[in-house]
DNA sequence: CCGAGCATGTAACACGTTACATGATTGC
DNA sequence: GCAATCATGTAACGTGTTACATGCTCGG
């Protein structure tokens, strides 16, 4: 029972930092929550379009351009301050890789410490990156307290990575001995 | 393109270990696997049937007991392989408890702290059910060497677990200041 | 005999991606 | 004018969970 709604919460969360129209939400969701969120077309469209049935958001037409501008209401908002209320359904958390590398005994040594190399590769490729974004959100952190909420998340994609880096290294020794 | 047949790998995977009732095959992907995958009765039930229309397993009937026993046949060890072998798709990962920290501003910091310090809880309960796994693999794992690819598994929870935790402290206290 | 757990399966629903179709706008 | 990008939407498909229906088996 009660749907995941997730898809409305980012979308709502989206349109709440500034009005603006389903293509850029997609981007902004790409851009901003990437590390840890996507959306696609598909959603996007439906939801905004039950949002606006729900008077939960209001579309501008933007004057002669083609798109329109959508913009939370006060109902919206709400609604979006419920849905991060509501409690955080663990979802189970399907890994692949592990998945994998659990029937390793069928695949050999070399092929489990290439994937194992590969995820080594990717966690600090995202640890290098994050730590871009990191740099700008503590600049900007003593003008706008909110930014903080943000670098939080951040930090949470830095955490994960040096993790993997550990896990990537000890295993490959394990696996090497 | 090209389905991603995760169940299927888990299913096939789960039989390789030994023959065994659908029923026995969720018990052990949540048993075992529990920590990074999980699967329900409505997609190991149809998956077995069609598993068995391919001749990728064989099901047994269980003299008088009312169940049967699924067993790999040697084509189904090579689809298993086959699977094994496969390009790792990166799922994104959607992560609920970041996206409502993200906009933790709109809730405030009392409850962002509740969040953080719940999944600090989490972190800790899991860590401590890993420690105990990990004794038991490793002592296994001086007689049976396939026993280092599912130690290699729950040293990724672990990991992953000790990471958390930091990053909850390193949050908490960043929320706090 | 009765309840707990074993066992199998289906139907309805929710969620999400991909591919497609269509057209406007903008910069070169 | 033409390509890239902005913009909106739909349809088909795949995947996954939940709830339901059904019956067996075994220990107390």
């Amino acid at each position: 029972m009660s749907r995941q709604q997730t898809t409305e919460l980012a979308v709502l969360g989206a349109l709440s930092v500034q009005p603006m129209s389903g293509y850029a939400v997609r981007a902004a969701i790409t851009e901003t929550l990437g590390h840890f969120w996507s959306e696609s077309f598909g959603q996007i469209y439906p939801t905004l379009a039950r949002l606006e049935s729900e008077a939960l958001i209001v579309r501008d037409a933007d004057g002669k351009t083609s798109g329109s501008t959508f913009r939370l209401t006060p109902s919206g908002r709400e609604r979006l301050v419920d849905l991060l209320r509501e409690p955080i359904t663990a979802a189970p958390p399907r890994n692949g890789t592990l998945l994998r590398l659990f029937f390793g005994g069928l695949l050999g040594v070399e092929e489990c410490r290439a994937i194992l190399t590969e995820a080594r590769s990717r966690a600090v490729a995202q640890l290098a990156a994050l730590d871009a974004i990191r740099h700008g959100l503590e600049a900007e952190t003593a003008a706008d307290p909110d930014a903080r909420y943000r670098l939080v998340t951040v930090l949470a994609g830095q955490h994960s990575a040096r993790a993997a880096i550990a896990w990537a290294d000890e295993s490959l020794a394990l696996l090497a001995g």
